[in-house]
DNA sequence: GGTCGATTTGACAATGATTCCCATCCGCGT
DNA sequence: ACGCGGATGGGAATCATTGTCAAATCGACC
């Protein structure tokens, strides 16, 4: 049977943070989001939200550079991002041609059960300036 | 003027591991290994060794799912890798339609400084069974 | 081989993100 | 309104990694 999660308070604060949010954000960063809205949520919680929607496939979670887990609200189905460094901006892209691509090499060299990264980081035209 | 880094047993013993290795390894697997060889080095210095070889692209440095770096002598150039979830067994690939196909997308959202990451997982041939 | 200064080492403390623990709270079906 | 099991929170614990700094040791020069 599914297991119903209770509309709590605080997974509606997360929800909604994440819903207004451009962006990537760290767990820290949306707790500290939280507490400047007033709708303060105990970081444990935070966490644990973040994780369970991730496990619900509703957010894409990925690391930087300094081993921290970044959220972000996207859209279904799956896709890679192109992150700015600087401010987090996002932009979901696709490319039909790498998948095929990362599938067949895998194949080729006998592997199974296939799963790929890619994300793409620069800097965004406004933060370049 | 260049740098030039002291010749001392640690050392030696870090890269003698890693030219041994068939796949990644974790700076911990890297310290144990050496221990076991009779090699003793302190796990910092394993640390600071690995790192500056990863500065130095001697090595190619990538995280698992678990958050550790991961460390491995690989051949020179831009190139990605195949890596075998249960055994770590690694095949390194390159994909240049990818690279194009990444610094076109970038190039059209107005971003710069690009750079991404790309890696592929899965179960080779003799875990697979 | 001996001297000496600059690097490197290593044991230990400190950091920082994330997870664990657990007493308390509260959403929700009855 | 009641009661129960999931949810919360805050402090401790974990764990990879980095910082500290006195002691060890390269390696250049005599
Ligand atoms: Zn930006
Ligand atoms: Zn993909
Ligand atoms: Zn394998
Ligand atoms: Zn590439």
């Amino acid at each position: 049977m599914v297991v119903t999660p209770r509309n709590t308070r605080q997974r509606r604060a997360v929800a909604a943070i994440l819903e207004d949010l451009e962006g990537f954000a760290s767990a820290q960063e949306i707790h500290d989001l939280l507490r400047h809205r007033g709708e303060s949520v105990g970081l444990s919680t935070v966490y644990r939200n973040l994780q369970a929607l991730a496990d619900a496939a509703e957010v894409d979670a990925l690391r930087n550079d300094e081993g921290e887990t970044l959220y972000r609200q996207c859209s279904t189905g799956h896709h890679h991002h192109l992150v700015c460094r600087a401010c987090g901006r996002t932009v979901e892209v696709e490319g039909p041609t790498v998948e095929r691509w990362a599938d067949g090499v895998a194949a080729q060299h006998g592997y199974v059960d296939i799963a790929h990264t890619l994300e793409i980081f620069g800097t965004c035209g406004d933060c370049a300036r």
